[in-house]
DNA sequence: CAAAATGATATAAATATAGTATCATTTAAC
DNA sequence: GTTAAATGATACTATATTTATATCATTTTG
C-alpha cells in the first residue's frame, strides 16, 4: 500500500527545498541538480504546482520559481490531491452502478474512520513542519 | 489511495459468506453464484487462501472449501498481506540503496506511526467482526 | 470410467505510475 | 532585435501493477 506517490515525494522535496532558500528565486535546473530529482519530470511537477497556485513562477531569463504561500500553510494533503486526486482510500469499485455488497458494505465503514485520521494526520504535516524536522 | 485491492475484497467476501455456511463445505461454483465474482478470478483467491491455510480444500467430487480457523481468528491484515504483502505505507522508493535524502527520512518517520495507527485498526477487524455487523 | 470438484500455472488486458521529448512563449542582457 | 535562459503546454513512451482469463492436470465419489 502507497501512501505517497513518487511525485508527491518529489514535490515535496521541492517545496522543502524552495521554503529553505527563504524566498530566493530557485530555478528547475538547481533542484534538478540538488535534488537528483529527473529533470522532464520535476518540471512537470513544477509546472502543476504553478497551476495550482503552490508556488510563483517567473518566466522569462532570470526567472525561476518561489513559493506563493508561507510554508506552514502548504499541507501535505494540498500536494497529494494535486498529484493522488481524492485521498479516499476506499473508492468504491463498482464506479457507476451502487455499490451491491452489503459485505463490503460494512467493511467500508469501518475503513472510512480509519481514513478520516489518516487525512487528519496528514493535514497536520506542513512543509514548515518538514522544514524544521530537517534541522 | 487504496488500502484494499479487488483480490482482498473478494477473499473478504468469500471468508464471510464461508463463516455465514457455519462450515458446511462450500464450492467455488456456489460462490461464484451467490458472489458475483468472476470464476477464474474467485477460484485463484480462493487456491490462495488455501496454500497460506486460512482456509481448508477438500478435493475431488463433493469436494469444495471449509474456514480453516474460527472467523474471530482470520483478520484483515492477514488476508490483506496475502494478496497485497507487506503493509508498509511507506516504502521506500530507493530500494536497493540507502536513502539519500533527509527530507525524504523525516517525512518517512511521520507516515511510518499513521501506518502503525492504521495496522492496528485494521488487525482489530477480523471475519467474525463483519459477520456480525452484515446482520 | 465419468463427472465434478480443486491444483498449478501461463497468459492477456486494462490501468496507473514513472519518465521523456518537443516546441512555444516570455524576459533580460547585450 | 537577437540570443540565451528560463517557464508553459502537451504528447508520447516505458514500466509496473492490477485485474482478470484460460488450460490442463489431479483427486475423489458414484
Amino acid at each position: 500500500m502507497k501512501l505517497v506517490t513518487r511525485d508527491t515525494d518529489y514535490a515535496v522535496r521541492a517545496l522543502v527545498y524552495m521554503a529553505q532558500q527563504r524566498g530566493r528565486l530557485v530555478t528547475s535546473r538547481e533542484m534538478v541538480d540538488e535534488l537528483r530529482i529527473p529533470r522532464a519530470f520535476l518540471r512537470r511537477i513544477l509546472q502543476q504546482l504553478g497551476r495550482h497556485a503552490v508556488l510563483k513562477p517567473i518566466k522569462g531569463k532570470m526567472g525561476g520559481f518561489v513559493l506563493s504561500l508561507p510554508a506552514e500553510k502548504i499541507r501535505l494533503t494540498d500536494v497529494m490531491r494535486i498529484f493522488q486526486g481524492s485521498l479516499e482510500i476506499s473508492e468504491c469499485m463498482f464506479k457507476k452502478q451502487v455499490c451491491p455488497n452489503r459485505a463490503r458494505c460494512f467493511l467500508r465503514k469501518r475503513i472510512v474512520s480509519i481514513e478520516a485520521y489518516v487525512v487528519n494526520q496528514l493535514r497536520a504535516i506542513s512543509i514548515a513542519s518538514l522544514l524544521t524536522e530537517a534541522r
